[in-house]
RNA sequence: GGAGAGGUGGCAGAGUGGUCGAAUGCAGUAGUCUUGAAAACUACCGUGCCGCAAGGUACCGUGGGUUCGAAUCCCACCCUCUCCGCCA
């Protein structure tokens, strides 16, 4: 959520910022004064009745205590006690109305952000290492490489769920644990992260708090009790264990990091260029989360992004880093650069890492503060990038380092946790 | 899933209709004392909202209700614990 005072103090600017974005959220920032200022002085009515009401109350218990007949003064505060109901009502809809109309709009992207009305002006910031060169042969794509090793099965995997999901198998499956457990102890041992392994299930206040509702539900599994939500993203559970607590501040920054299994309805986006494993209902994921002192995001983010870096450059992958212009970055974002791996057999770049700076974006909808050096509680700000996404990891991993006779030649960073050198 | 008990401030734990935002203890902060530390003593010590401020107001799991007035009574829901059942 945006910051109310912010909104009253600078009006033109959050709906410049939000402009910037592209859609129409800026149009309900006049919709959103309105309600504060309907909201305020409900409040403050609502208050003195209150207060007159606590103070005839009070009265009448001493009256009473004395024997005394207090009647009147309670009729007359039963009238009180129904404007309060009536002017509480009002204020309490606007105060609704208000928070609905705040949880639609998106975060202000960071004053450093790129304009740009979508991904197509999006800067390219750098790149590490260089396309792979094969040696007298063609390099071909993953699915065919993997099928001829068998390392995975879309075929079981539709049958026993449906499209967009696969069953890894043998090697193939052995693999995806190698390298969830490769990049788990890298994140933990080499950059200081905390593992937690957090449930996929959780309830709406949490889709609240890092901001997938109420605007995404349709990309969300739902579970049947209409309360709960598959996760898409360890970013939820792990933003969220931190909800509604106040942090002690010596410990910036917290830095978190799950694997978990991630689920996403996709809905539109079958058939679409996705072939393979590169766009699925389930996938797995290393997140790193992190929760920072305002002043240290900005710096975090590329820290965040270096940690996530290293994860190719361990494994020799070529990337490049684009940062997201305003127009495609993330709704929560302030500031967003994602990390894309190249995959030769796709002969394109694949997004593996979405490493992003939300401000006090998520602090703010979920109450996330720390006591500052005065003692005053304020909101924490909160990142998160996947270090890494795995399919596509494991996409670019194929195609890079296979061989003229379709093996795999594996990076050295692997051999210890596959148990070997080569697939084949 | 069944039966019972319970959810109060960072923690522990009082409070069953009014003077209770809430006793007390511990932890924490500041100070006195001390060469220093400890102990002892003194003061402070939850969160949000409205307000320039003084101050006001709300919050005792959540949401409703009763009442002039609710932490306290009633209803529903959520969660925790114990026992039973079931299960990895």
């Amino acid at each position: 959520m945006l910051d109310i005072r912010q909104i009253r103090e600078e009006p033109e600017l959050c709906q410049q910022r939000l402009k910037a974005r592209g859609g129409d959220a800026w149009q309900l920032i006049t919709e959103v004064l309105a309600c504060d200022e309907q909201r305020r002085s409900g409040e403050t009515e609502k208050q003195e009745l209150q207060q007159e009401r606590n103070r005839l109350s009070k009265e009448i218990g001493k009256m009473r205590s004395q024997g005394e007949d207090s009647a009147d003064l309670e009729t007359q505060v039963r009238g009180i006690g129904e404007k309060i109901k009536a002017v509480g009502e009002t204020t309490e809809a606007a105060d609704n109305r208000q928070r609905e109309l705040l949880l639609q709009i998106p975060n202000v992207p960071h004053e450093n952000c790129p304009v740009g009305s979508d991904e197509t002006a999006n800067p390219e910031i750098r790149t590490w290492g260089e396309k792979a060169t094969f040696d007298g042969f063609e390099p071909t794509d993953h699915l065919t490489l993997g099928g001829k090793l068998a390392l995975f099965d879309f075929e079981l995997g539709a049958k026993i769920s449906s499209s967009g999901f696969v069953v890894y198998t043998g090697a193939g499956a052995r693999l995806q644990r190698a390298l969830i457990q490769f990049l788990l102890d890298l994140h933990t041992r080499e950059h200081g992260y905390t593992e937690v392994n957090p449930p996929v299930v959780v309830n709406r206040d949490c889709m609240f708090g890092t901001g997938q509702l109420p605007k995404f539900e349709d990309d969300m599994y739902g579970i049947e009790d209409n309360a709960h939500f598959l996760i898409p993203t360890a970013e939820v559970p792990v933003t969220n264990l931190f909800r509604d607590t106040i942090q002690k501040g010596d410990d910036f920054p917290v830095k978190t990091t799950a694997a978990t299994h991630c689920f996403r309805r996709e809905a539109g986006a079958a058939g679409r260029e996705n072939r393979g494993l590169i766009r699925m209902h389930q996938f797995d994921k290393v997140e790193l989360v992190n929760v920072v002192h305002p002043d240290q995001s900005v710096d975090q983010l590329e820290t965040l992004t270096n940690e996530a870096e290293k994860v190719l450059q361990t494994l020799g992958l070529h990337y490049r880093i684009i940062e997201l212009c305003t127009g495609d970055i993330g709704f929560s974002a302030t500031k967003t650069y994602d990390i894309e791996v190249w995959a030769p057999g796709q002969n394109e770049y694949l997004e593996v890492s979405s490493c992003s700076n939300f401000g006090d974006y998520q602090a703010r909808r979920m109450k996330l503060r720390f006591k500052d050096e005065d003692g005053k509680n304020r909101l924490c700000h909160t990142l998160n990038g996947s270090g890494t996404a795995l399919p596509r990891l494991y996409v670019a991993l194929l195609e890079t380092y296979q061989q003229a006779d379709g093996s795999i030649r594996l990076p050295e960073a692997l051999h210890s946790y596959f148990g070997g050198e080569e697939i084949r």
